[in-house]
DNA sequence: ACAAAAGTGTTGCTGGTACACCCATGT
DNA sequence: ACATGGGTGTACCAGCAACACTTTTGT
């Protein structure tokens, strides 16, 4: 019996030939923050079965292309970004889950912030859309897009990854809304400060918000080289 | 420009052929938990590249299967066992990690008492073998251990899911052994009682054990309906 | 003046941690 | 009798939740 994970390369190659004929895609899950709102990014389908229908951004993986890379790809491609906050999320494998054959397809979670990199406008059928206006995708996009977002909730009080959603000097009133957002919750304003604060996280960048009609508040940004200090020492997170 | 996910189902097939040849595999991460050791199942492999090195239960997926029927196959296929707590963690894609070719497999994490259902031996070549005695391992296999090591120490503060670990009954320290083998810590007796009381998720069995050569403890077992009704309506974390 | 949000402290409660003694069983 | 772990309660401390008023800016 073989008892190897795979038949040994000096087996028929014949006996392996049926196995390779899969096909990989990546489907990125690209969140961004707006004006109060929790947006994902996304691109009408112009496949036949699933037209005007919204889809991830994905594409195939190219046979000599590493599957994070090919994340990466897209969201280079897609958006222009290349420094963004990128994830694998999960791999969705059903036999019937795309109509051109056997593709399967893993997930990334993606957050980017609109507002200091400018999208490129390459292709204007992408859209911004709030997560919680989409209530059909195509393919089965709508079920990795819960994952995802489902993944997201969790993980921003794991780890400090919501930044990455705000401009690199923003408010706390901006931070909380953006937690309160994402996790459907609501906190006062003065435990969520003494919380942020005391993570230690915080830096007063010594400026004003502009522009906004009422008292304006302080600028914060996130402290990154304190997290990874912090971090070898203990755990990190906000839990709410 | 093309902006769907996939070329059209109309465009050149052509066009796509060079994507569907990768091959999938699933390779499954299974834990047991054995007088006091967190072992893993392995199995020596016979790829001529890793000849006689430790090696995780995987398999090629089939064309006409979804991927998680493949895990779940694996699993009974080696162990006999069915009914079993198995799931994904994550997809490894690195182009040279196979040299049968490009092969692309998904890690499962899977839990599994040894007690309550005995392993068919219907392969010798399967050992449990303690996680801290395994330093290398044959492809990129020890990457997946640890990366399914880090979820479970994750998941076990998330869910009730190291019940799996246990036979249905079990003393309350060999949970609290398992919790400290896990996580690599250890807790104070009485508090890690209490904390597991008022969870209120274990039941008196109303037994007691036997053939031990001190005190005999209480027998409790998991109660997986009053985690179903509690999880409705809050969270139910063991963090320590 | 009004509207909108910024900024700020205290109190009570809850949950975690630290800690020591007697009990039941096998040898 | 001894060794091994089972079983139990309390006191302290820290962190969380609840809560209201004054300040700054724009209109």
């Amino acid at each position: 019996m073989n008892t190897s994970v795979l038949p040994n390369i000096n087996t028929d190659l014949v006996e392996m030939a049926p196995h390779f004929q899969f096909a990989h895609s990546v489907d990125c899950v690209i969140f961004g923050y707006d004006k109060g709102v929790l947006n994902v990014l996304l691109i009408e389908s112009d496949h036949p079965d699933y037209r005007g229908q919204w889809s991830l951004l994905g594409d195939l993986l190219r046979p000599n292309e590493d599957l994070d890379a090919a994340s990466y790809r897209v969201l280079r491609e897609r958006t222009g970004l290349t420094d963004m906050f990128l994830e694998q999320v999960k791999t969705f494998g059903e036999v019937d889950r795309h109509p051109a054959g056997r593709v399967i397809t893993t997930a990334y979670l993606s957050l980017v912030n609109v507002r200091d990199h400018q999208l490129k406008s390459i292709d204007n059928a992408l859209q911004w859309r709030s997560v919680n206006d989409i209530d059909t995708m195509a393919f089965d996009h709508k079920m990795i897009l819960d994952a995802c977002l489902a993944v997201l909730k969790r993980k921003i009080q794991e780890e400090p990854i919501i930044f990455n959603l705000l401009e690199k000097k923003f408010s706390l009133r901006n931070l909380q809304l953006v937690f309160e957002q994402i996790l459907g919750m609501s906190f006062d304003r003065r435990n969520f400060r003494k919380k942020l604060f005391t993570t230690g996280l915080l830096v007063d960048q010594g400026e004003m918000e502009r522009n906004v009609k009422h008292r304006p508040g302080k600028l914060y940004s996130f402290n990154r080289e304190a997290y990874d200090q912090i971090k070898k020492k203990s755990f990190v997170g906000l839990q709410f």
